[in-house]
DNA sequence: AATGGCCTGGTG
DNA sequence: CACCAGGCCATT
């Protein structure tokens, strides 16, 4: 379940690795639901980067090629196969159960785009046509507790509903939502325009704490995401109540509880999250 | 603003 | 066998 900072890890580590390298050829195995390129190839990448969720390919020219890995889908980068037997990268078999699709460069490595559950998309834009419109970036200047108080404070939604809208602010999940609320100490089915300035503060400063502290341990691995290498991230093992459920809080030492709210699992404490 | 559908693998 | 995970989009 990739959200800003697994997103945010793949672009970097993707931004290293193939800009500057030519698309030769796309190919597609799941042809259901993989669009080939509306335009012609070869084309080179320009810049990769992180657009909310997105994964954005800028290449020469103008055109893009838009990632979105939604629950399972992984990027996996294959360096060209290097000419003695075994010093391969083990992790990256050469042929990925699930693979729908695949970048293939002029050097000869290749870009695999695997997903167990065939809900991640890879769009190709022409030069000029735009990105979906997304709300703020959380980790950008302008995310500011004014800026949230702004938004909010007409939203008579849960919070965690509210924080999960990719319009209003860009990037949060269900993981990192819930991670935040309780740094923040408010419950997640508080209404969002009930907020006080003290709480919004709190939160805020909990939502861009959570996200960066995310991105330094390269993501957070429950089962699925992985890096462009195959590795795994860590932020893990930072976590406070997600999934959790039964277990102890690690601030008060009462038990987390599970809730649904928008029809998302919401794991809470009961005593210390308001 | 709330709900259902898209998918498949894993679990009870 | 039923149910759950969950981001996003279309529909109400």
């Amino acid at each position: 379940m990739p959200e800003l900072p697994e997103v945010e890890t793949i672009v970097r580590e993707l931004h290293e690795v193939v800009v500057g390298k030519t698309v030769v050829r796309f190919s597609v195995f799941d042809v259901q639901r993989i669009v080939r390129p509306c335009l012609s190839l070869p084309q080179k990448i320009t810049a990769v980067r992180r657009h909310g969720k997105y994964i954005v390919c800028d290449l020469s020219g103008g055109a893009r090629c838009v990632v979105h890995l939604r629950m399972t889908g992984e990027l996996l980068f294959a360096p060209v196969v290097p000419a003695k037997a075994g010093t391969r990268n083990p992790k990256l078999p050469l042929n990925q159960k699930h693979e729908r699709a695949a970048f293939h460069f002029s050097d000869g490595s290749c870009l695999r785009f695997v997903d167990v559950r065939r809900f991640g998309t890879v769009e190709w834009r022409k030069s000029g046509d735009p990105l979906p419109m997304l709300g703020i970036d959380p980790l950008s200047q302008s995310f500011s507790s004014k800026a949230f108080l702004h938004l909010s404070q007409k939203s008579i939604r849960p919070i965690k509903s509210f924080l999960l809208d990719q319009q209003k602010i860009a990037g949060i999940g269900n993981i990192y939502a819930d991670e935040a609320l309780w740094h923040a100490k408010i419950r997640p089915s508080r209404k969002t325009g009930s907020l006080k300035a003290p709480e919004i503060k709190a939160l805020v400063s909990a939502i861009r704490r959570v996200l960066r502290e995310g991105i330094k341990k390269g993501g957070f691995t429950l089962r699925d995401y992985r890096r462009i290498d195959g590795s795994f991230g860590y932020y893990q093992k930072s976590r406070k109540v997600y999934n959790r459920e039964g277990e102890k809080c690690k601030r008060c030492h009462a038990t987390i509880r599970r809730i649904k709210v928008g029809g998302r699992s919401s794991y809470y404490c009961l005593q210390c999250q308001l």
